[in-house]
DNA sequence: GACTAATGTTCTCGTAAAGAGAACGAATTT
DNA sequence: AAATTCGTTCTCTTTACGAGAACATTAGTC
């Protein structure tokens, strides 16, 4: 167990808080969440919870068992089609061929949104 | 925070393991062990590392934040529109509205593959 | 440079709960 | 039915969580 305290803080940093905004948030007293991230003190499962929410990763990056933020829904595009893990659809498995489909339809709606800033609600209905 | 102690049990099940192995392998007392499958007892964060490590799972599943017990390119597509973490493409974070649009062209191309068993590698130029 | 405000750190203390160990109960085997 | 195995529950001790206040430190203001 090392170095969730450096996490916690590192991520509040990341996000220009203080102390004070991220205890209050998660419901406890300044000198506690200042326990945490000098790590002479633990955050119940709840807290750990809550931060991993509240930052927007995961629990495991937290507890420092990742370097990855978050290990769902967030890749490169590189890692993407060249990912030694297998990505599945509700169990199906997908090709190679799949992920570049999906690959640029995915890159299509960041485009679009980037430029119009704005979602385009018809593109789903237009395919097949 | 809910099910963690389902969570172990179910995991402990699955390798046909008993309370006292488990246990014994933590490092902490039978009753104590029962304490945290019947939920009246919480791991302590080193616990709880200890087990996903032991039952080679993510933190993230034993505290029931993903249904995945590994979550790296893999969720049903349930979690997928209703995961409490944000989606991100290269750091450009997805809006609901992005997902449901690409939810609905992943369905696609599963149906097209389940069906003909065939790639359709022209379903992205006639995208746009 | 002193004054103030804001942020972070370090005390002490009460109390909740983690953890252990033994006893108990239920189910299975011999 | 005695013995063994596995899970549950009891009581007790001790750890450490969490709070609140005091203290330290930095930053901005006059």
């Amino acid at each position: 167990m090392i170095g969730y305290g450096e996490r916690l803080k590192s991520l509040r940093l990341a996000s220009n808080l203080t102390m004070d905004t991220v205890s209050k948030a998660a419901g406890i007293a300044k000198s506690t969440y200042a326990g945490y991230e000098a790590e002479f003190r633990q955050p119940s499962l709840e807290k750990l919870v809550f931060f991993a929410d509240y930052f927007q990763v995961s629990t495991d990056y937290i507890l420092c068992l990742t370097s990855e933020q978050q290990n769902i829904g967030k890749c490169s595009s590189k890692d993407f089609l060249n990912h030694s893990k297998k990505f599945h659809w509700d169990g199906i498995p997908l090709s190679h061929d799949d992920m570049k489909e999906i690959l640029c339809f995915l890159e299509e709606v960041i485009e679009k949104n980037e430029k119009s800033n704005h979602k385009l609600a018809e593109s789903c209905k237009g395919l097949s």
